[in-house]
DNA sequence: AGTTTTTGGATTGTCGACAATCTTTATTTA
DNA sequence: TAAATAAAGATTGTCGACAATCCAAAAACT
């Protein structure tokens, strides 16, 4: 007979969390110094499993390691910003196709329900805020879980995950067109309940596509002002 | 004025790489425990620094760990190894496309110069065995690094490379065709050099796919003569 | 004064030991 | 004899201390 779900999570993984969500948030601002003593101390726990969180975040690239140098939170720049938009329409268009192929009919309804939610989040002002810093994630989410793909699932969900809400904390990246997201975010679905593998991954690189589009825009737009500034 | 390269390479990045390497090559065979203390023993250092070790050869999923129980080297199967051609297909299509709009000429004139050499071991009875094993990787490598996308060039060639270069090991998984393997190359290099981002894509996504489908086929006749054994 | 050298402090890398947990073997019991 | 229980052994997780390296401030020199 099963007990109570066994506690056997390791210190190192439930500090890993904890920092995970502090940098990503911003209580660790971008390009800060980790002093290993001083985290120990903060989280109570030796210099051991505080190494080993550190070690793991450093593979979801959210802090830079130098050999007897130190650690510190990745700084954020635009160019992996746009670069993580490439990676994005690559896999999550591949997601997408994936999902037109294997994803339960049940899955897609949940997926519609999910919609309708979002569309009446967008109606209320306050709402917007949320939609479109976490909402929009768990749409994409649930599509790369459609895929029924596990290296996907780990890759983007895991990996890139917290990344790409770093970024979207620190730089505020919003869809800035949520109708339009929506709307979009309807199309996708459509193919993907038609079993039309080859539209649902077009549709979702597109989408994807665009938002990169927008930010370059926006980035250059701020980059030109910057400029005339100076020149 | 700067001295000779400084050895600062820590502890457990020597030994992770040999450890790499190890399971690569199959000198710890798939499903087999990695114990601490034997290692450590065996690398002549103390478990803090091969544990870090270990830690980084979970991120790159060449071996799994579970709290208190312990580490075992991955094991390879066919459903995982159809899932990294999927994601290969997704991301060196969007490598292969950039690698056509920002890779440098003389880049492309090294890659055409590479194919040669292939051309040469493939004509050799006994340079088919590298070019089938690691000749191949090689050229894939090259058009991610000509994407010029630095987060690209991590997933691909740090993080799934060394999954990719262990099952071409263990499974022998060789093109088995490596003139049409080597045809299609050259097809890439042609749309690469004509700065077509369309078509090199597609091309590379066709090559890839092939591919797997490729496994697929094998991998199902393999199956059902072993349900026809059984049934 | 400005630049180089040196020295002190702090931080990271490494090690060995102890505690908590799991696995296996030995023992008991039905 | 087989199943359940208990004890022993080994392994992993955690901790504190020492050594090697780096950074910064103070001292010496031009």
């Amino acid at each position: 007979m099963n007990e109570a779900p066994i506690e056997s999570r390791t210190l190192a993984d439930k500090v890993c969390e904890q920092i995970i969500n502090a940098i990503v948030v911003g209580d660790f601002p971008p390009g800060q110094k980790i002093s290993e003593p001083e985290l120990a101390r903060i989280y109570g726990i030796s210099r051991g499993p505080l190494r080993e969180a550190m070690r793991r975040l450093e593979a979801l690239r959210l802090i830079e390691r130098k050999p007897h140098i130190g650690a510190r939170v990745v700084k954020l720049n635009e160019k992996e910003l746009i670069e993580i938009y490439r990676v994005r329409e690559a896999l999550e268009g591949m997601a997408c196709r994936m999902a037109a192929e294997f994803m339960p009919d049940e899955e897609i309804a949940r997926l519609r329900s999910l919609l309708d939610e979002h569309d009446r989040s967008i109606t209320q002002l306050d709402g917007q805020s949320y939609f479109q810093k976490e909402g929009d994630l768990d749409f994409h989410y649930r599509i790369v879980q459609g895929s029924k793909n596990e290296t996907l699932l780990e890759l983007l969900g895991s990996d890139l995950y917290h990344l790409v809400r770093m970024y979207r904390y620190q730089f505020s990246v919003s869809s800035s067109r949520p109708k339009r997201a929506l709307k979009e975010h309807r199309q996708i679905v459509d193919a993907i309940e038609a079993r039309d593998p080859e539209l649902a991954e077009i549709l979702m690189r597109r989408h994807i596509s665009a938002a990169r589009k927008n930010i370059e825009e926006k980035l250059n737009t701020a980059t030109d002002l910057k400029g005339e500034k100076n020149g």
